[in-house]
Formats: C-alpha cells, structure tokens, sequence
DNA sequence: ATATTATAGACTCATCGAATCTACAATAAA
DNA sequence: TTTATTGTAGATTCGATGAGTCTATAATAT
C-alpha cells in the first residue's frame, strides 16, 4: 500500500503555490520542471485539484494555476482526499449471512486506525509547512552569519 | 491506495485461529472454505505469517496452523505490517540540491499522520476483537431469550 | 488574429495485486 | 516403510491500475 505520486506532485505544487503573491498565478511549465516531471501530466493532476475546489486555472497568456483559499486554510487531508478519493483503505471481503462488512469488528478497527491518520491530516496546514521552510532558512542565515 | 486482500485475509484467519482451542491446529482448506477463497493463495499468505513469528505450520496428517502467542498478544500492526511490508506510505520524490525526502517537511507530515494510524493498530489486539464477538453473539442470545 | 495556456480523451507501458498450477518436502498413520 | 496428507516454493498467468505520452481542442490576453 503507497500513496500515488500524483499526491507527492499534488502536496508540492500546492505548497509552492503558497509561495506565490496572493492572487498571483503560474503556469504548468515551470511548476514541472521544479518537480521533474512532464508538463501534461502535471496539469492532469492539478485538474484534480480544481475539480476538487483547492485551486484555480485560467487559459491563454498570463494564465496558470493558482490557490483560492489561503494556505492556512488548506489541510493535508484537502488534497489527500482530492487526488486518492474517499474509499475506505479497508475492505472486508468475507461476506456471508452472518458476517459482512458493515459488522465486521476488524472493519471497524481497521476504519479507526485510517480515521487516527486521517484526523492528523486533518490537523495539518499547508501554512505550517512553509512556516518550516522560512525558520530553516532563517535558522541557516543565522548559522551562515555567525 | 488500499490495503491488499492479502491483509484481510490475513487478519480473519489470525481471528479464526484465536478461537480454536489452545496448541489446536487447523489446516489450510477449512479456513480457505470460509474465506471463500483458493487454499493455494491463502497458503501462500500464511507463510508470510509464519515467517513473521505470529503463527506455526506443521506439514502432514494433523497438521496445519496454529497461534504461538496469546490473541492479547497479537496487535493489528503486528498483522498488518507482516503483510504490507514497513516501508513509509508516501515518499517525496522530489530531489534536489536542497531537498530531499530526508529533510521534507511534507514527508515528515506524512509521515507523523502514518504513524497515528500505526498507533491505532498497535493498541488494537486481536483479543479485542475476538470480545468484541462474544459479546454480540451473548446479546443475541438474550435477545431470542427475552 | 495569434501566441499562449489549460483540458479532454485516447492511448501506451510497466508494475503489481491476485491467483493458479505444479512439483516438492515433511510428517503421521497404516 | 509405504502412503495419504499437509505446507512450501517457484514459475507463470491474468487483469487492474498507476504513471505517463500524445494530440486535438477550447479559452484568453495581447
């Protein structure tokens, strides 16, 4: 069991999104090129992420992708759940008349442990992420000047 | 992303195991019937078991499979993990120059998140559910009763 | 009008989950 | 010691899906 790469490409653009001037948009180009990956490909999965409301995109000249909310107002979970869907990570296969999924008691425990990640996820910003990155690189620009 | 089959099968057969009787064996075909599956496959799935430490199998006329430990002692993770393998659910593959999934903020998030459901599992034991069982087959009794 | 940008859909390729089949090894009972 | 019974190993198959490409199309600023 993996999370897909588009989530790996779909957590990092939306973090450099967050970089950007507010209301400022960027195209696919650049944004694949960072991440070493194709451009069409990029774009299919940053259509995910608009389909699914966390960001926008225009077409034509000065067009490109960028956020609605603000970063603080971004969870992991948004775009996890965005590009991997809404389906359980456990399925109890065992069907039969005394026993299914809905009542299956390892069911159950295996949901919980997936609501304990998903809580996490739920907890964590893309702005706590790039407050991280400004005090690491506040914290090198110290060590460089000392 | 979803857990195997292999997992389900897997945690089912240590709960049908915990309710036999104490050094008790059982062979593959039974558990296979149950479960609705091939005894070859599900075979193949015990062995990884076996091979993890939390079951034993013994070739020949009454042999078959068995518990070592104490359902107590069974945790999901320690199921779950034979199974899937440890490797972390997502991986950052973004690499460059200044950043790597070693020092990935988005990594480490990830990764906490993973660990919480890691938690779960691991205060979960396959003697709770095996309870769990107990207690509704009890209340259904009474129920018919009353 | 034109260059630029995102979108859609068909398509390809590799990987991996899931399962089968067969041959083999080990063990208890006859 | 033979024989039936059971688990193990390895090769192999099949299908689904992740990952990515390619091309055509639609929208937009200049």
């Amino acid at each position: 069991m993996k999370y897909s790469k588009a989530t790996n490409y779909a957590l990092h653009t939306i973090a450099y999104l967050g970089l950007l001037p507010s209301g400022k948009a960027i195209g696919v180009k650049p944004l694949a090129e960072i991440q070493k990956v194709s451009p069409t490909y990029l774009s299919k999965v940053l259509t995910t992420l608009v389909k699914a409301g966390l960001i926008v995109s225009a077409p034509g000249v000065k067009g490109g992708y960028r956020l609605i909310k603000g970063v603080e107002d971004i969870t992991f979970l948004d775009v996890v759940q965005a590009v991997e869907g809404l389906n359980p990570l456990f399925h109890c296969s065992l069907d039969n008349h005394v026993h299914d999924n809905e009542n299956c008691f390892i069911q159950q425990t295996m949901n919980e442990a997936e609501k304990k990640m998903e809580d996490h996820l739920h907890s964590q910003t893309i702005a706590q992420v790039l407050k991280k990155i400004d005090q690491r690189v506040s914290d090198y620009l110290k060590s460089e000047a000392g």
